[in-house]
RNA sequence: CGGUGAUUAGCGCAGCCUGGUAGCGCACUUGGUUUGGGUCCAAGGGGUCGCAAGUUCGAAUCUUGCAUCACCGACCA
């Protein structure tokens, strides 16, 4: 490709809108161009650069014995009715209906749809199992879409989908569907790590989640310092504490604290240690038999966090998670947040084991302005539940008895499911059986988010001039660079040699023809990240000399005309 | 969904307070200059000042409504 009849569309100045690097570097290096909030253009390189991803994902999909199909985006809403989903999903599906009024919706995820195929396709045990995949636009109407394409609205997936009869079966392929996204994230080149997570709205029992490990990265992921312990935090299991809970030694004593509405107010005008105080949650408990909804009082230690993913799953507590507001707590229990505390309450309680070992502790007194300090489990607080409600934070033990807990940042970049009946049950997707009974099937899920690894890997590989990309995913393998070619002839010959032999040679590879100074033309090519740079310049030229750089490494050394196509091949070959 | 702020040329911004010819830098076009790391000089094109209504002789500027976008928050006890 020459650049004279590309689309190239390089940025000097960073939008002011581009928050992280990647957002950056894709708007400066014209990869993508926004067209509303959360939706993107791909320009050619950065479709080149999707498209490299794809096909590595397709390629590992179908190593791994899964067979390629393609669902509609649009979908009815009946399916989802079905499942139970139409109801239970938010605000980030985006319901539309058609010009007879009937309801459907843009496809976040395609369990409905895959299901609804198998259930008419799928009738013999013989046909089991099968895993179907397909690479498609998804649309989830975020909240906040930001990031660029890291959290748009409208995002490209691999989503794969597999059907057993048993849970043997099922296990063994989602073990090749592990490996295949190993092998799929090693060949691009990344830093990547996969962690137990929790399965969400989706569904389903065992899961893994795939992260790029940067600092931008939006979850938190928990790793043991001395075994291969990883998790999501949001399933990190905090473990109780090994010491017991010491014996009461204060009295219960109300002191006022009329500005005292945090922990932190707490500690700076009380001295109050944050670990020997408790906060008090109040959120939105199931409804009752009558539909009446109550509430739930959740409490951690005044320097942990609650973490919403365990709270949910107490079976009182409303799902999804949802703080009370200020005026029901009043109504409820006669003060406002900041002042609430465990002792009389008239609410299900449930105490986080780390807040539950402690003794003379502080925490509100249910009375605006007012705390007790002193406080002590059983003698003033009796009728609670300890559970494990906490974020883990670094240093905990980690879950799994070796080592301490460590932290980082990932992107989630894949996400595997063992979903069970969840979905073939509510759908009825069944076989029938070798002694001729009706089965209902079991089934995996399996995603990987291909728009995203674009930002991702330009967050975890970049430098102040700009992306440097993995040689497998660079929009271009290689870049010609002539130094004023409109000033010789000798240069032009030599540079469109190079450019013949290399497209001969299969390499994708890019000719920089425009009339622009070298400093542009080098800017540029960093900026975009080709991996490979073939400089052209008099000063070599009498030498029979090309020069050699490449971008990773920023070593440059010089080569003869004739052997320096053969010389990048082998480079790209050797990775 | 709540708070804050923004919206003026393709991009980044000034002008608004105090109403009266719409500006700057980059990018783009043309000519010249320069040529191994974003040269320099000159000329030029490009705007319903987010939309709608109001006040006024006159609105980018004042008022009201709407829309869009961004940031922060949604873990606050």
């Amino acid at each position: 490709m020459r650049t004279t009849e590309y689309l190239l569309s390089t940025l000097k100045e960073t939008p002011s809108d581009a928050e992280i690097i990647s957002h950056q570097l894709m708007l400066r290096a014209g990869m993508i161009r926004k067209l509303a909030s959360g939706l993107y253009t791909w320009l050619p390189s950065g479709l080149k650069v999707l498209r490299k991803v794809e096909t590595i994902v397709r390629e590992e999909m179908n190593k791994a014995g899964a067979i390629e199909v393609l669902m509609p985006v649009v979908q009815p809403a009946d399916l989802w009715e079905e499942s139970g989903r139409w109801d239970k999903f938010g605000p980030e599906l985006l319901r539309i209906k058609d010009r007879h009024e009937r309801p459907f919706l843009l496809g976040p995820t395609h369990e409905e749809v895959i299901t609804e195929l198998v259930r008419k396709e799928i009738s013999s045990y013989k046909q089991l199992p099968i895993n179907l995949y397909q690479v498609q636009t998804k649309f989830r109407d975020e909240v906040r879409p930001r990031f660029g394409v890291m959290r748009a609205r409208e995002f490209l997936m691999k989503d794969a989908y597999s059907f057993h009869l048993s849970d043997e079966c099922l296990e063994k392929t989602y073990q090749k569907m592990h490996q295949a996204y190993c092998n799929i994230f090693d060949r691009l080149g990344l830093d990547y790590r996969p962690v137990l997570a929790d399965t969400g709205s989706i569904g389903g029992s065992t899961s893994h989640e795939f992260h790029v490990l940067a600092d931008s990265g939006e979850d938190a992921i928990v790793f043991s310092d001395q075994s291969d312990y990883a998790a999501n935090i949001e399933k990190a299991e905090a473990l109780a504490p090994s010491e017991t809970r010491p014996e009461p030694t204060a009295e219960l004593t109300k002191f006022a604290t009329p500005n005292a509405k945090t922990i932190a107010d707490l500690a700076e005008q009380y001295q109050v240690a944050p670990n020997n105080s408790v906060k008090t949650l109040i959120v939105k408990g199931v409804e009752d038999e009558n539909g009446k909804q109550g509430l739930v009082a959740l409490i951690v230690r005044g320097d942990h966090e609650l973490n919403e993913v365990k709270a949910e799953k107490i079976d009182l507590v409303a799902e999804p998670l949802e703080m009370a507001s200020d005026e029901d707590i009043f109504k409820t229990i006669g003060a406002h947040p900041g002042s609430l505390g465990p002792v009389s309450l008239s609410i299900p309680v449930y105490v986080d084991r780390s807040a539950a070992v402690l003794a003379d502790f502080v925490a509100g007194a249910n009375e605006d302005g007012q705390h007790y300090s002193g406080i002590n489990w059983d003698r003033d607080v009796t009728n609670y539940q300890v559970v494990d409600i906490r974020n883990v934070v670094e240093g905990d033990p980690s879950p799994c008895g070796n080592g301490k807990l460590i932290i980082k940042r990932g992107i989630e970049v894949g996400h595997i499911f063992q979903l069970g009946t969840k979905y073939s049950e509510a759908m009825k997707a069944g076989v029938l059986t070798e002694s001729g009974k009706h089965e209902t099937l079991t089934m995996g899920c399996y995603g990987v988010g291909v728009s995203r690894i674009v930002a991702a890997a330009i967050e975890q590989n970049h430098d102040k001039f700009g992306i440097k990309w993995p040689a497998a995913i660079a929009p271009f393998e290689l870049v010609i660079l002539p130094m004023n070619m409109h000033k010789s002839h000798r240069i032009p010959d030599v540079a469109n040699k190079l450019y013949e032999s290399a497209k001969a040679a299969g390499i994708d590879v890019l000719f920089d023809d425009r009339k622009e100074r070298p400093g542009v033309m080098f800017n540029d090519m960093e900026l975009i990240g080709v991996p490979n740079v073939i400089v052209i310049g008099e000063r070599n030229l009498d030498e029979g000399l090309v020069e050699f750089k490449n971008r990773q490494t920023g070593e440059k050394i010089s080569l003869a005309i004739d052997e320096a196509i053969e010389f990048v091949k082998q480079q790209l070959e050797s990775k």
